[in-house]
DNA sequence: AGGATGTCACAGACATCCCT
DNA sequence: AGGGATGTCTGTGACATCCT
């Protein structure tokens, strides 16, 4: 866990005082405020990749703008490190005002916190989707956080994002994920599969969804292939699929990436959703998670 | 016309590497 | 250990182009 950000403190243009800049908002400004209120920190590539094309330097100025206009608050780790972006309450109130209501974070985030790296990761994978579904033509139908999940009720079993995909062909998989930082033990690891096992008989199904997969994605893929190793073979009913997040990040959806406890072949996301339902697929029927 | 957008060049600050 | 070279990330201004 790296050290805690500060506010970043910018000298103002020398020649244009911030009174003087822009304020017209645009409809991806809309778009950057939504996904910081929902997803609380985004460094500068993450919004790069989202909304600039991967350019930096684009994004850098933009959100220079958002910053003076006071809807957004900018973070340095470092100056070796990229800018983390958060939305202000001016901010969050330009959401309410667009979407008439909340749909996102409870409140805007006074400071990122211990789990930041944690969380950067989690918001990696949802970039990485967003970002790599379009390119398959499929999308993102619904994404929910931790922390939304959180304020839904208490439950024994959350995972770090419940999220559902519906591809080219009009199919939907849930997914739940499990992002490691290498910060857990392998015990407490195989204690949270055995909660999904007992999800899985159950009636209520995990906050209401039945039939999702699990995704564990770890940043060091050395650990990815300790957690592997330390599920039995067809643990958890054959239902996890691990990879690196690094992979997820250079490949998206379209990449190869994901394996089971046993499996030496890798899959692609869309290839690991659609195997449970086929009838020739792996023989994993009975595999799924399910209610 | 005026604002938004994207690119380029440049400079400042820090981290890391390598050489002495 | 110390110092220089190099790399990374940022902010900024200038400019061209696109859009409203």
């Amino acid at each position: 866990m790296g050290e805690i950000p500060k506010p970043l403190r910018r000298r103002q243009s020398r020649f244009l005082p911030a009174s003087k800049r822009s304020r017209r908002a645009t409809a991806r400004d809309g778009r950057i405020l939504l996904a910081l209120a929902k997803m609380r920190f985004l460094t500068t590539s993450q919004l790069a990749r989202l909304y600039f094309g991967g350019s930096r330097s684009a994004t850098n100025k933009r959100l220079r703008t958002l910053m003076d206009q006071g809807l957004v608050r900018v973070w340095a780790r470092n100056l070796s490190e990229e800018n983390l972006y958060s939305i202000t309450r001016a901010g969050d109130r330009e959401v309410q005002k667009t979407t008439g209501g909340r749909d996102h974070a409870p409140s805007p985030p006074r400071g990122p916190d211990g789990n930041l790296d944690h969380l950067l990761a989690i918001n990696e994978v949802r970039v990485s989707l967003a970002v790599s579904l379009p390119r398959v033509r499929g999308m993102l139908t619904w994404w929910r956080s931790e922390w939304d999940l959180r304020a839904v009720g208490p439950s024994r079993l959350i995972p770090d994002a419940l999220f559902s995909i519906r591809w080219e062909d009009g199919q939907e998989h849930s997914f739940a994920l499990e992002l490691d930082n290498a910060t857990k033990s392998i015990g407490g690891f195989l204690k949270k599969m055995l909660r999904y096992e007992a999800v899985g008989i159950s009636q209520s199904g995990l906050f209401g969804i039945f039939g999702f997969l699990i995704l564990v994605v770890g940043r060091e893929p050395r650990w990815v292939e300790r957690y592997r190793d330390s599920l039995d073979e067809g643990a958890c009913g054959g239902a996890v699929w691990f990879a690196a997040l690094d992979d997820l990040k250079k490949e998206g959806v379209e990449g190869s990436i994901w394996t089971t406890t046993e499996g030496v072949k890798r899959y692609s996301l869309r290839e690991i959703s659609s195997l449970p339902y086929s009838t020739e697929g792996i023989g994993r029927e009975t595999c799924l998670i399910s209610g």
